[in-house]
DNA sequence: ACCTGAACACCGTTCAAGT
DNA sequence: ACCTGAACACCGTTCAAGT
């Protein structure tokens, strides 16, 4: 509990930031689901600002590992690209919650600088990561693949947002089956 | 002024939804842009929740007056879907503001019903406008008409909300662009 | 009919003080 | 080191009352 506050805290603030947005992030009620009190945050976080900004910080992290060790363990780089769409299902199985930085991007305007450069950041690991990969499965030429990574990354934005607005993850498979069909996803 | 106080909140208030979503809407700064006080708009609208639904509703019939007046002056109905993506950029060009309906969509799970409402209309509107176009240019059967016409715009949805997050009206064109090429748009 | 002042509830934040 | 109550300034919202 008290042992590990901070880490606790980035985690409820996780869990809010992705399901209400940067400004659905409110103290008083992260602060109760810690067992604390509001002004204890700022023992650890030195404003809001801040604290979402180690909550981007530490989600485009995450998501570069785990894109690694994805690619790592797929025997060929198209099968890495099959399961990318997966990476951002898990969200929405979990309360209907879509992926903190598609949710931040939309309010990208509102957002202070230090949570604008992690969510920027977020963008620039998953382009990186799907360039890469679609230039090693040759699902397209060298030229091609910074244009078709952003198609696909804001393919799969636009599926998230429209399946959490009807809250059905069948629709996100449904959207992204579409994409494959119509080829944007691969060949 | 007074004449039409009701319009003009209404105009305003779209501009505002536009940039900063249902939760950015603030009576004291809408108030004093039509010369009013906060508490005035009460008297137009019974609460937060009831304006936005007027606005959103105002908004998805506009855009279905628009799109079908888009088929009728189209020589052929590929033409028309060929046009379909330009209806989204104009709000980009405005100081970088999205779609209403795109914007809500991301916030979804906070909006009150009567606003979640009229957020879908904008959406029913928009697939069955797409689906009919699409049936019509032959782009896919009447079969596959529902799901490419929902893959066009969640693909154009995510085009929005990537390109404003970079501010960036340049982008939203590129992904357009390479919608296109990858064969999601038509073909 | 149209509008408002004043109050209310809530928020991020600060800080002196408690253990 | 870690936490808190109380307060501050601010803001959306409400309502009884004004013209």
């Amino acid at each position: 509990m008290n042992a590990n506050a901070r880490e606790e805290i980035l985690a409820a603030a996780k869990l809010v930031a992705q399901a209400h947005g940067y400004a659905g992030l409110n103290f008083r009620d992260l602060a109760q689901q810690v067992g604390i009190k509001a002004a204890s945050i700022y023992y650890y976080f030195p404003s809001k600002a801040e604290l979402a900004a180690a909550v981007a910080k530490r989600y485009w992290e995450d998501s570069a590992a785990y894109l690694e060790s994805l690619l790592q363990n797929s025997t060929k780089p198209i099968d890495a690209l099959r399961r990318y769409p997966e990476t951002f299902r898990w969200a929405l199985e979990n309360d209907n919650r879509i992926c903190l930085c598609s949710f931040m991007s939309a309010q990208f305007d509102d957002l202070p600088d230090e949570v604008k450069a992690e969510v920027q950041a977020f963008t620039d690991v998953n382009i990186a990561w799907l360039k890469k990969v679609l230039i090693a499965a040759k699902v397209v030429s060298p030229k091609q693949a910074e244009n078709r990574a952003r198609a696909i990354y804001s393919g799969i934005m636009g599926a998230q947002l429209m399946a959490r607005s009807q809250a059905d993850i069948a629709l996100y498979d449904s959207l992204i089956q579409s994409y494959r069909a119509a080829g944007l996803l691969s060949a």
